[in-house]
RNA sequence: GGCCCCUUCGUCUAGCGGUUAGGACGCGGCCCUUUCACGGCUGAAACACGGGUUCGAUUCCCGUAGGGGUCACCA
């Protein structure tokens, strides 16, 4: 143990770039952060992007800027460089192949070759005979003769770990101490890819162990893998990082935190207008223990108190009505006027942000003082105000129908790739197809919503400025206003789709 | 379902055998005040349950219940 501590303490947070900046991801990483330079250690960041059909550049910038916007920054890092790089698993294809060739060659691992389709078959019996889902072994029997045979009829293959038969495995756990797996239930992951690219546990691994890294913190979500990564290291003949699983963030209803339960995304909280101080504030809230002081903290005193153990198990709900208090008081007691005023400009009282909205009022008002009723949603986050009455004034659907219309939208705005007018038109006509709605009288009830008020700037337009968290958390405001829908509601509602996309 | 993790006010948490179970957010009341907000004071609000261990359990152990995670060629 102590010999852990007389080197540098290294840490590091390792987003995949499949989606938008999660403040799940915010909060390991001031963990990591925390911890690496209380120990005067160093903290880097490396992007794991070995999914290459889910993985952007573009995710990975947002992830990026977030993060700093947050108020942190790495040692080492796919921008800022560093000795042990790259840092994007991308760009490091031959050292996952060169360290798979080893665990081949040293029979720790053995080509398979079966088709995705006999695994699921596979899957499904075990399930059925209420066996535990797991790779049966099938290729560890073949030769070389036959994989010489396979190869050379050009099979594609995947490379899987051997896992012991017998016996246990035992992670420490900072937090938990000793959490113990029989081997046997521990399945034969794979290690690299058909496409010659490495799974998460391989390259994660390997990059842990080159990069130096002494301490890993991550999810909770880790510990059942936690034996396989054990196992590598011992394979490789490597000292394995201190291991310490970190509770996950939740929803009000205690599963795991979710954008289709709650706004997830670092950009929402930037557009509905929150400070970073604050909201990194907030996540330092989750990893300390302050009882008696105030719990307005910076950075600083967030480091210079820091200690794992004070990180409660009991998964967090992320409940953010402390964060607007938090929030309030960096607005009052941080800034003065002219700060506070250059913070609104930077908010939303700039140029790129308020051009579009411009475009889109110039021809609606006749006096300049008619902006701030027909554009003054561009400046809410939440509909202020907004009443399951008035989302119903006017509409000609039916109640279910429109919380079926808003559901359908909101399943369909997620699903979109490119967040743009033609999808969102798209979207909207599908929907209203799907309800059997003429396109006019689902489109009221959606300016409610969105606008509060039954007509205004062009409504695809507007949407896309808006952006899709906002519009997510609008059109989940109106279905808490008109009823949440249940479970089943859902699985009709999007059967309703499903067929119409088969159509 | 198998395996694993977790369990103090509504929420975030303090507590590490003996406390009137503390703080913060939120909520209620009062005060301040031209309104609102801020600020101040104040109130309601928790140890999941059952067995042990112990002179004594919120605290230690074991069950039960509940919640969560995971069982992919995603991370």
């Amino acid at each position: 143990m102590k010999a852990l501590f007389s080197m540098t303490v290294r840490t590091r947070v390792a987003p995949s770039p499949t989606g938008d900046p999660h403040v799940g991801t915010a909060y390991i990483a001031l963990i990591n952060y925390c911890f690496a330079k209380k120990h005067g250690g160093e903290f880097l960041l490396r992007i794991e992007d070995t999914d290459q059909a889910r993985s952007t550049l573009q995710s990975e910038k947002m992830i990026l800027d977030s993060l700093r916007w947050l108020g942190l920054s790495w040692d080492e890092g796919p921008d800022v460089g560093g000795p042990h790089g790259p840092y994007r698993q991308s760009e490091r294809s031959a050292i996952y192949t060169e360290h798979c060739d080893r665990l081949l060659a040293d029979g720790h691992a053995f080509k398979c070759y079966c088709t995705s389709e006999k695994l699921a078959a596979m899957r499904r019996h075990q399930i059925a005979a209420k066996q535990p889902p797991k790779y049966d072994g099938t290729c560890l029997s073949l030769t070389d003769t036959d994989r010489a045979k396979l190869d050379a009829e050009g099979v594609s293959h995947v490379v899987r770990m051997k896992i012991p038969t017998e016996g246990t495995c035992v992670v420490h756990d900072t937090l938990r101490g000793e959490i113990e797996f029989e081997n046997a239930v521990v399945d034969m992951q794979v290690l690299m890819k058909s496409d010659g690219l490495p799974t998460y546990h391989l390259a994660n691994v390997v990059d842990d162990h080159l990069m130096g890294i002494t301490h890993v913190m991550r999810g909770e979500e880790w510990i059942s893998s936690a034996p396989k990564h054990l196992l590598l290291y011992q394979y490789f003949g490597w000292e394995p990082p201190v291991l310490t699983h970190l509770p996950l963030l939740r929803n009000a209803d205690k599963s795991k935190l979710s954008k289709r339960k709650n706004p997830t995304s670092i950009l929402c909280y930037q557009r509905a207008g929150y400070l970073p101080q604050a909201m990194q504030n907030f996540l330092g809230l989750f990893i300390k223990s302050a009882s008696e002081e105030d719990e307005k903290t910076s950075l600083q005193e967030l480091i210079d108190g820091f200690d794992v153990h004070n990180i409660s198990l009991g998964g967090p709900v992320f409940d953010t009505s402390k964060l607007d208090w938090l929030n309030g008081r960096y607005l009052r007691e941080e800034l003065d006027v002219g700060q506070f005023l250059d913070a609104v400009k930077a908010w939303a009282l700039n140029d790129s942000y308020l051009t579009p909205i411009a475009e889109m009022a110039q021809a609606r008002i006749t006096k300049l003082s008619d902006l701030g009723s027909l554009t003054g949603m561009f400046f809410m986050n939440r509909i202020d105000g907004l009443t399951a009455d008035a989302l119903r004034d006017g509409v000609k659907i039916d109640q279910d129908q429109q919380r079926a219309a808003y559901t359908l939208a909101l399943q369909q705005f997620d699903g979109l790739v490119e967040w743009n007018k033609e999808g969102v038109e798209t979207t909207l006509r599908r929907t209203a197809e799907v309800l059997e709605a003429k396109l006019k009288d689902v489109i009221r009830p959606m300016y409610i919503a969105i606008t509060g008020q039954p007509q205004g700037v062009p409504l695809f337009d507007a949407i896309v400025h808006l952006g899709r968290d906002i519009i997510r958390e609008r059109l989940r405001h109106a279905m808490e206003l008109l009823g949440p829908a249940s479970k089943k509601e859902v699985e009709a509602w999007t059967a309703l789709l499903a067929a119409e996309k088969t159509d």
